[in-house]
This record gives structure tokens, C-alpha cells and sequence, in this order.
RNA sequence: CGGGGUGUAGCACAGUCCGGUUAGUGUACCUGGUUUGGGACCAGGGGGUCGCAGGUUCGAAUCCUGCCUCCCCGACCA
């Protein structure tokens, strides 16, 4: 373990690699792009995938698997979508290796191996699995269809940065078939509303949902609709979207069914979204210069007890008083570590742990068991407090709770006096800088477009529930009828 | 793909310009001792094809050529 290095105020980006790293969430794999999440990541994300799970069941849907591999030949059938993607698919052209006759104990791609037709590794699904869902469905009592899948999937991006883009990423993917288009809009709705739920009680970061503009749309799509959550640098990250597909897939894989005027109708379709990107947004959003901080719902471990003892007896004793309360904070549904290695000193346990984010220290040494109390420390603001062994249980459930509702206010508060509203070119030149900024648009994508070359900035949505209001657009003073979201975005 | 860096022990780096003992420092690791309520101290020790491949030279971490990695900035980013 090393001293720390980075400042957040500083070094953002430097700052936020040194987390990633340092925390044991994950480091640079062996292949470009590529990361290996590391063990204590990967149970972060794990609670992720829990807590999203049961959501997904309880909305009705189940999880399938689809093959990782898309022939090409499916893969273009959906136009726009193809389009969208073309140009960051990793594309498997052969099937065979052979030793290399020049240069021993090499390898080479055997040319007799090459595949007649090549499969597309996945970077996202739609088309796989609209082309099987074209054999489950002849009824309108074949519909509709809930599944999810969680995945991986590639897609070539230029320039990677750990969990916020990387090359190969895990995510989880909602596909859904209905009979009618307001049930595709109903579903696509009440899965951003499962993502927003989840985003502000999990991850106790607060999200902005809205709408794409035609620019920022999912290929293929017909309206996206996303959350927006805003980074402690006041920049936007995209941390899930929902998708309203139309009837797009559904009319290129020709999936159609009888309705009950014996009719043949196109299936409506949506999907939807997360990834380990929202790793990204948990470490951006509440993270500070001593390392990772953890809402209590997603931390693995929640509580450490660091003994404090000179000798055998001492943490013996100690031993003795712990092994009780460890029970019965795992009773309430509490995960526990006793850090009792007696290889390192206090001193460098409370830092160890800080770093990895532990919502809750507990530090008990003789002159604790002596007294009948412990110290209680939080990690999101590093108060200190000795409370009896008696209160203790009680005390820790609270604080647990008290974290995981602060780091949210503390969220909406920086992201209240990170957001302006502007008016004028300048103004929001200016503001653009700090965060969000509130503006009205014309409507166009050349306006936005022309923004975005100028400024950077791209309209991150088009804010659902958005009040109503006569103004000019910023750039081209335009009339608009209600204001959007701006803001640089990763 | 363009610009800028970078690659030397697990990690962070010095040494490279100007070639020349046995490649060094901090940290981490191992052993022993003293320590332990905010990243301990002392002593001893192990660990290196100096990114890869060629070349120049009596001699290369250092000079030359080619290739590659990773990072940062940009372009790209459903």
C-alpha cells in the first residue's frame, strides 16, 4: 500500500484511476481496452446485479442467454442500428490457429479456416434475439415477451477509460416484445423508472430522466429515454437508458403476429440498459482525496472492527467482546469484518480501510473494554464517536441508514449548486464550464450540433415532467416552448 | 487515427542528454528484535532477460532502426 497521490481538485482523472486501482476494484488487463475487475469490485457489482435483478423479476421479467456471436448477415438487418455500430465491432473471421512453418513455436491464423460468412461479437443483442424471437411468436397470446440478459459485450471504442468505457463490459440488457405501441411506451417508461429507483437508493446518486434528442438516440431506436447523473468535476455520465424500438427490429426480422381480428400486425419492441459504467458513476459521485466511499446498501463489507491490542491477551480479551456483537450485527442483516491481522497497526488499517470505502469503522482496545464502549467511526464524514456496547447494535443500523441518505443530499446538493440556468450566449459559455446548465433549444440537431462544436457541450435530455415555457434558443433565438440539460459529458 | 508522454524489482521513480565498476532509491516483500488508540522503528536479506527485435561498438538501460504497450489530450462514443 501507498501513501496517497492524487487530489481530486487536482487531478481528476488521475485521482479517479488511483481509486480504481488502490481500492482493489480493478487494473489494466493484459489485452488493450480490457480490464480485470478485481474481487472486491466484482462483489460491488454483484450487489448491483442483485438489487437490479429482483427489480426485473418484480416488473415481470425473466432471464435467458443468447449466443455471443452474431452472424453478419442479421447483424444488417436493422439499418439504422447496424450503422450505429459498424465502426466499433470486433468481427471473428477465422476458426483455426496452425504452427507457424517459419518461425518455430509461433502461431498463425490457419487461411483454410476462414469463415464463410463472419460473426459480429455482440455490442449489443437486439438482432440476435429479434431473429429468435421471430420463431416464439404467431399470437397476440404469445405476447408479450420479458426477458433480460446479463452479458458481455464488446464494442471498440477508440479510447478507454476503467468501467466508464472499456473495451469488453458487462452489462445487463432488457428485451421486450408487445402487441401495441402504448404498451412498448408503458414498459419503456416503467423500466427507466426501475433505473431511477435503483440510481437514488442504491447508488445514492440523484438522476435527471429525460429524453435523448435525435442526435444522442440509440440506433435503431425511436425515442431513448436515460437518467443523467452529474460527476463531482460537474460533468454528465449516462448511467442507463431505455429504449422505445418501434416496430424497427420486429418489421427486419419480419416478427409478426395475429391479433384478435385474425390480422398480421408488427411487434412493438423496447430494451434497456446498465453496465459496469455505473462503477464509474459510484466512485465519481462520492469518492474523496482518502479514497472509494460506499453507500452502505452496496459495500460488501459495511462494517470493520480494527482491535487495538498489544499483546496476545489483549486481543484475546477483545476477541471475547467482539465475537458477540459480530453476531448479532450479522442478525440484523449487517456484513461485519473483524480485521484482527496482527501484521499491521491500527494506524494502517484505518487507512486501508478508508480507501476501500467501509461505510463503518468500529476500533476497540483496553481502554474500551475497561470502560464497556467502542468507536464509532463513519466514513462520508469522518466523525468519531465512543458509545456504549449497550447502544451499540442500534447505533450502527442508524448510521448505516444516516450514510447512505447523506451521500445522496450531498449528491443533490452539489448537483444543485453545480446547475445554472442561462439566458444568453455568454452566460451559458460561462456556466458550461461548472456543470449543467439549463437552456432553451430550438429543436433542430444542427443547432445542437453547432453547439457541441463550439462548447463541447451536448444536450444530455430533454427532462421528463419538464415545466412548459416560452424562451429563444441560446444559439439561434429561435422560439422554444421549454429548456433542456447541456453539459460535457463522458 | 492525430498530438504529447511513457516503458528500469509488486508499485512509484532516478540513471539515458554526454556508452564504461557488480543498475540505484523509496515503498512493498522475507527474517530477527523493539513497537501497536491514525499509514512504526532498527538491523539483516531476497527479488531485474532495463518493453520487444535487430544494428553500431572492445563494451549498450544509455546511441541508431523497426515494432509494441500503457497513460493524458483530441477525434469517435448507441
Amino acid at each position: 500500500m501507498e501513501l496517497k497521490k492524487y487530489k481530486r481538485s487536482e487531478d481528476y482523472s488521475g485521482w479517479y484511476n488511483y481509486i480504481v486501482e488502490n481500492a482493489d476494484l480493478a487494473e489494466h488487463a493484459a489485452v488493450k481496452g480490457c480490464m480485470v475487475i478485481k474481487p472486491y469490485g466484482f462483489a460491488i457489482w454483484e450487489k448491483m446485479q442483485q438489487e437490479l435483478d429482483k427489480r426485473f423479476k418484480d416488473t415481470g421479467h425473466s432471464n435467458a442467454y443468447f449466443p455471443l456471436f452474431i452472424p453478419k448477415s442479421l447483424f444488417e438487418a436493422e439499418e439504422k442500428n447496424a450503422e450505429g455500430f459498424a465502426k466499433e465491432c470486433a468481427v471473428v473471421t477465422h476458426y483455426r490457429l496452425k504452427t507457424d512453418p517459419n518461425n518455430k513455436g509461433k502461431l498463425i491464423v490457419d487461411p483454410d479456416a476462414k469463415l464463410t460468412e463472419e460473426l459480429v461479437v455482440r455490442p449489443t443483442s437486439e438482432a440476435i434475439i429479434w431473429n429468435t424471437y421471430k420463431g416464439w411468436i404467431k399470437s397476440y397470446r404469445d405476447l408479450p415477451i420479458l426477458l433480460n440478459q446479463w452479458a458481455n459485450v464488446v464494442r471498440w471504442e477508440m479510447r478507454t477509460r476503467l468501467f466508464l468505457r472499456t473495451t469488453e463490459f458487462l452489462w445487463q440488457e432488457g428485451h421486450t416484445a408487445h402487441a401495441t405501441s402504448e404498451e412498448a411506451v408503458s414498459e419503456t417508461k416503467q423500466m427507466l423508472e426501475v433505473y431511477a429507483d435503483f440510481a437514488e437508493n442504491i447508488l445514492a446518486i440523484p438522476v435527471i430522466k429525460g429524453v435523448k434528442s435525435a442526435n444522442e438516440r440509440f440506433a435503431g431506436a425511436d425515442d431513448t429515454y436515460c437518467i443523467e447523473g452529474m460527476m463531482q468535476d460537474g460533468k454528465a455520465l449516462q448511467m442507463g437508458t431505455s429504449h422505445f424500438l418501434g416496430q424497427n427490429f420486429a418489421k427486419a426480422f419480419d416478427v409478426k403476429y395475429l391479433n384478435k381480428e385474425n390480422k398480421l400486425e408488427h411487434v412493438w419492441a423496447t430494451s434497456w440498459g446498465v453496465s459496469t459504467r455505473l462503477m464509474g458513476a459510484l466512485i465519481m459521485v462520492h469518492s474523496d482525496d482518502d479514497g472509494l466511499v460506499l453507500p452502505p446498501k452496496l459495500a460488501p463489507i459495511q462494517v470493520v472492527i480494527v482491535p487495538i491490542f498489544r499483546s496476545e491477551e489483549d486481543l484475546a480479551k477483545i476477541t471475547e467482546t467482539v465475537n458477540p456483537i459480530i453476531s448479532q450485527l450479522k442478525a440484523l442483516g449487517i456484513s461485519v469484518k473483524f480485521d484482527n491481522r496482527d501484521t499491521q497497526k491500527p494506524g494502517f488499517k484505518f487507512a486501508e480501510w478508508e480507501l476501500k470505502g467501509v461505510p463503518v469503522r468500529l476500533a476497540i482496545g483496553p481502554r474500551d473494554i475497561e470502560n464497556g464502549t467502542i468507536e464509532v467511526a463513519r466514513r462520508d464524514t469522518k466523525e468519531k464517536m465512543v458509545v456504549n456496547l449497550t447502544d451499540l447494535n442500534h447505533k450502527v443500523q442508524h448510521l448505516l441508514e444516516q450514510i447512505q441518505i447523506n451521500l445522496y443530499q450531498k449528491a443533490i446538493d452539489y448537483r444543485a449548486e453545480k446547475t445554472s440556468v442561462a439566458d444568453t450566449w455568454e452566460e451559458f459559455c460561462q456556466n458550461i464550464e461548472k456543470g449543467f446548465v439549463m437552456a432553451h433549444w430550438d429543436g433542430t440537431p444542427e443547432t445542437e450540433q453547432e453547439i457541441k462544436n463550439k462548447t463541447k457541450a451536448t444536450i444530455r435530455c430533454i427532462p421528463l415532467e419538464n415545466k412548459l415555457e416560452e424562451g429563444k434558443c441560446i444559439l439561434s433565438g429561435k422560439p422554444s416552448n421549454q429548456r433542456v440539460v447541456f453539459s460535457k459529458a463522458y
